[in-house]
DNA sequence: AGCACGCCGACT
DNA sequence: GTCGGCGTGCTC
């Protein structure tokens, strides 16, 4: 890894196309010099010089003989690592989401590799040893910088601009660099790191020659404990195992001072192992239970229809036991030889499904998911590189280098987390892992209780096939739901707070049974807005348009979006009045109310504020496995991958939050969001009681909710769909335009919009200022495409979008508009 | 993304 | 005047 001390010798006339983990359009051109030529391959890292003084890990993924003619190609530096990271498929799969998904190649990179696999340089700058210190001739800034060189060895760029408390030190450096104060070195650190444990083995001769051991205990025999840190060498090497240092402390009751009398008598050699960091797999407990009926039938379908359509919807009620059919589907895939990749929303990666997997498949299964940290991912990928058969992850998953995947599953497929939002790529990870089963000609099984409305649609128009479970697994019988009037509950004065009499009675009752419930309240914090009562102002971010949400606990104000915080004003900044009242509630607010009517109820929260540190997501859920816990209140969080079996009620605050978001999707998403919350609550012998608080109970989603009718929902709102025309009838575009600065950025929008609608005309909606208008201190401006659904429309509109960008930035003023494309927006 | 070049305001 | 800010274009 290397320092650019000289250029490599003669070039060969073979060049590599490297790609940079960066935002440029395509892979730049390097050449392959003559003593780098037999290492270079596709799939290999390389260090390239990238602009002046850049190095950076690229990534080849093209090596021929065509010179380019226009510039003089750079010398790749260095490979990096010899073996290729990824192979052609993954390559392949970049390249599609790149296009598909509007983004450059590079951000695909740089999303798909573990961090630890992308190493970037960093410009150190060290003292010069020639320099005699005098520190004469310098400027202030100069002086500073020397001096603090003297006292720290290097200093990077950063800790330079901190020194001199200033952006630019660009100008200050390169003076220091011409009066030969200072020199620079471009640091190309690999970051991975392998964990080592410290072992022990024999020097020669006795490594081969174990018959000259006895000599060796003679030449110990002045040490008794020398003698027996040795006999447990002998006795622990036997399992033809690797022998670690502590495993002959432990034995021989010796310290170290010991085994180095013993390595400088040339009898011990050390030397360090590299180990595995990941969890050590465990054998497989559970045998694969047998398969109901349903399940049975369920299977069967599912592979008749594999014979036609790559993808099958497996549209199973909650607790139908999907779960149970996937795993049989896997077992097939794994004693194929073949790989699987098993995709779950993040928050739904718990310790439950996790635990499940592994039961069953032992060590065959890797979890791949945010907890993991830099060093554990890298060995993840190396461990799918070379063969490993099931992968449970989150959408990132899909980036893993398979060589042989042969089926796909995606379970709760609706979930609108599977959709990144930002930074680039916006993928969707249940569409992308569709694309990635076609590379592979892998099988496809999408799950859940709730399709998408865009994947029942396609199992409509033949494109999916459609594999039903209508029943719980062991008789269990769907929870009962109720929807409690909270209009009518305020009217007869029966609403205590936030909950109906309903509520309460039914959580009382569950709590006298000795039972548990959960409370779903979508919004976290304590109380949304802080309001004067005199003018009505009420507190907003610095940053965003939106106004701070008062959380109790750190008692502060918090901006949900870019996570500002402020203390609580006295008196109103706007009148001067001292009446500040919060309003509305949130997860916070509800779980304190709770415990005022249920003083003896054990109430816990959970939501993003309580779940943030690393292991409370599990101690929550633990506590409440374990009935150490009562009431769990808490936010989406709640309605996923979750199932505890004594959970006899379900109540939601407000189902009207949920109803009237302002989006096309709010009806899908409270449908989906509803049924998941009420699919927690029922065990084994008694029927679930759901209670959804709601003030517009005309609401039609609500009506199915209750009947659990998907059919008479997706009839609705397919409808709806087609009447305001949206997916699955169009395909969305939706680009999001940002500055900070307001009149810059609407000239910029209608430059853009009217590039766009020159083309497209009518399907171009906007520009529109959206309902956040400013986050993290930038403006922000909507459009929105609405195309019908031909690939080609879609190909050109996309290359439409890069010209009215080019169009855009050429604009005087503009160059700095930034543009964010989604495509297929949640 | 990061870096250099060039144009502009505020200060020794 | 010049230092340091920011806008603009380019990187194989």
């Amino acid at each position: 890894m290397g320092q650019q001390t000289f250029l490599p010798t003669e070039a060969t006339s073979t060049f590599v196309d490297v790609l940079l983990p960066v935002a440029i359009p395509r892979p730049y051109t390097y050449a392959v010099p003559e003593e780098l030529l037999p290492q270079t391959a596709f799939g290999v890292q390389v260090e390239v010089q990238f602009g002046k003084n850049k190095l950076y890990a690229g990534l080849v993924v093209r090596v021929h003989q065509e010179a380019p003619t226009e510039y003089r190609p750079k010398p790749i530096l260095s490979i990096i690592r010899p073996e290729a990271i990824i192979q052609p498929p993954q390559w392949e799969f970049w390249q599609w989401m790149a296009n598909y998904y509007a983004c450059m190649p590079g951000e695909v990179m740089h999303a798909a590799l573990p961090a630890n696999l992308k190493l970037a340089s960093e410009t150190k700058v060290f003292l010069s040893p020639l320099y005699d210190h005098s520190f004469e001739g310098l400027s202030d800034k100069e002086f500073l910088v020397a001096e603090a060189l003297s006292i720290q060895k290097e200093l990077s760029i950063g800790e330079i601009q901190g020194i001199l408390q200033q952006k630019t030190v660009h100008p200050i450096i390169n003076q220091l660099l011409e009066k030969r104060v200072v020199y620079l070195q471009e640091e190309l650190s690999e970051k991975y790191k392998p964990r080592t444990v410290a072992c022990v083995g024999l020097q020669e001769p006795y490594d081969s020659q174990p018959e000259l051991l006895e000599e060796a205990f003679e030449l110990l025999s002045r040490s008794n404990r020398q003698m027996e840190a040795l006999m447990a060498f002998i006795q622990l090497s036997r399992k033809g195992e690797p022998v670690l240092r502590q495993m002959i402390y432990d034995k021989a009751q010796v310290d170290s001072s010991v085994l180095k009398a013993i390595e400088k008598k040339g009898i011990f050699r050390f030397y360090d192992r590299e180990v595995s960091r990941l969890p050590a797999g465990e054998e497989p407990v559970d045998a694969l239970s047998p398969l109901s009926e349903q399940q049975l039938t369920a299977l069967e379908q599912i592979r008749r229809h594999w014979e036609s359509t790559r993808v099958v919807l497996l549209h199973g009620v909650t607790g139908s036991g999907k779960t149970r059919v996937y795993m049989e589907l896997i077992q097939e895939t794994i004693d194929r030889g073949g790989q699987v990749l098993y995709l779950l929303p993040e928050i739904a990666l718990t310790t439950q499904i996790i635990a499940r997997l592994q039961k069953t498949f032992g060590d065959q299964v890797a979890v791949y998911h945010s907890r993991l940290n830099n060093n554990e991912r890298v060995e993840l990928w190396r461990n799918v590189a070379q063969g490993a058969p099931v992968v449970l992850g989150a959408r990132s998953a899909l980036f893993l280098p398979f060589s042989k995947l042969e089926l796909v599953v995606v379970d709760e497929e609706h979930d609108p987390s599977f959709k990144q939002q930002d930074p680039a790529p916006r993928y969707n990870g249940r569409d992308a892992g569709i694309y990635l089963a076609t590379l592979f000609d892998a099988r496809v099984i999408l799950g859940t209780a709730t399709p998408a409305i865009e994947t029942f649609y396609n199992t409509k128009k033949g494109k999916y096939g459609l594999v039903t479970m209508p029943d719980r697994f062991g008789g269990i019988q769907l929870p009962e739901i109720a929807i409690s009037d909270l209009r009518k509950a305020q009217l007869r004065g029966s609403l205590h707070s936030h909950f109906t009499a309903d509520l309460l009675e039914a959580l009382e009752k569950a709590l006298a049974n000795g039972e548990q419930a959960i409370l779903f309240q979508n919004r976290r914090g304590y109380a949304p807005t802080l309001r004067c009562t005199a003018c009505g102002w009420n507190q907003q971010c610095q940053h965003c348009d939106v106004s701070l949400t008062y959380h109790k606990y750190q008692h502060n104000l918090q901006c949900h979006y870019c996570g500002y915080r402020m203390n609580l004003p006295k008196n109103c900044p706007a009148c001067g009045h001292d009446d500040l009242r919060l309003q509305g509630f949130g997860t916070e607010k509800i779980e304190d109310e709770l415990q005022l009517y249920l003083p003896d109820a054990r109430i816990a929260r959970m939501d993003l504020d309580t779940v943030r540190s690393k292991n409370a997501h599990a101690k929550i859920i633990n506590d409440f496995e374990e009935r150490r816990l009562d009431i769990l209140v808490g936010t989406q969080m709640v309605t996923k991958g979750l199932d505890f079996d004594n959970v006899a009620v379900v109540g939601v605050v407000s189902a009207d939050q949920l109803l009237q978001f302002p989006d096309f999707r709010a009806g899908e998403r409270s449908f989906q969001l509803l049924t998941q919350v009420a699919g927690r609550s029922g065990r084994q012998n008694k029927r679930g009681n759901v209670i959804i608080q709601a003030a517009n109970i005309q609401h039609p989603v609500l009506g199915e909710t209750i009947a659990n009718d998907y059919k008479a929902f997706y009839a609705r709102e397919i409808m709806e769909r087609q009447a305001f025309k949206y997916p699955p009838f169009v395909r969305l575009i939706k680009i999001t335009l940002k500055h900070k600065k307001l009149d810059t950025l609407h000239k910029g929008g209608a430059v853009f919009a009217k590039h766009l609608k020159h083309k497209l005309g009518t399907r171009v909606i906007g520009p529109a200022v959206p309902y956040v208008s400013r986050v993290r201190g930038y403006y922000l401006l909507d459009l929105l495409l609405k195309l019908e659904r031909q690939p080609a429309l879609m190909q050109a509109s996309k290359d439409l979008i890069a010209e009215a960008t080019y169009v855009l930035h050429r604009t005087e003023g503009c160059s700095t508009v930034r543009v964010n494309v989604d495509v297929d927006p949640n």
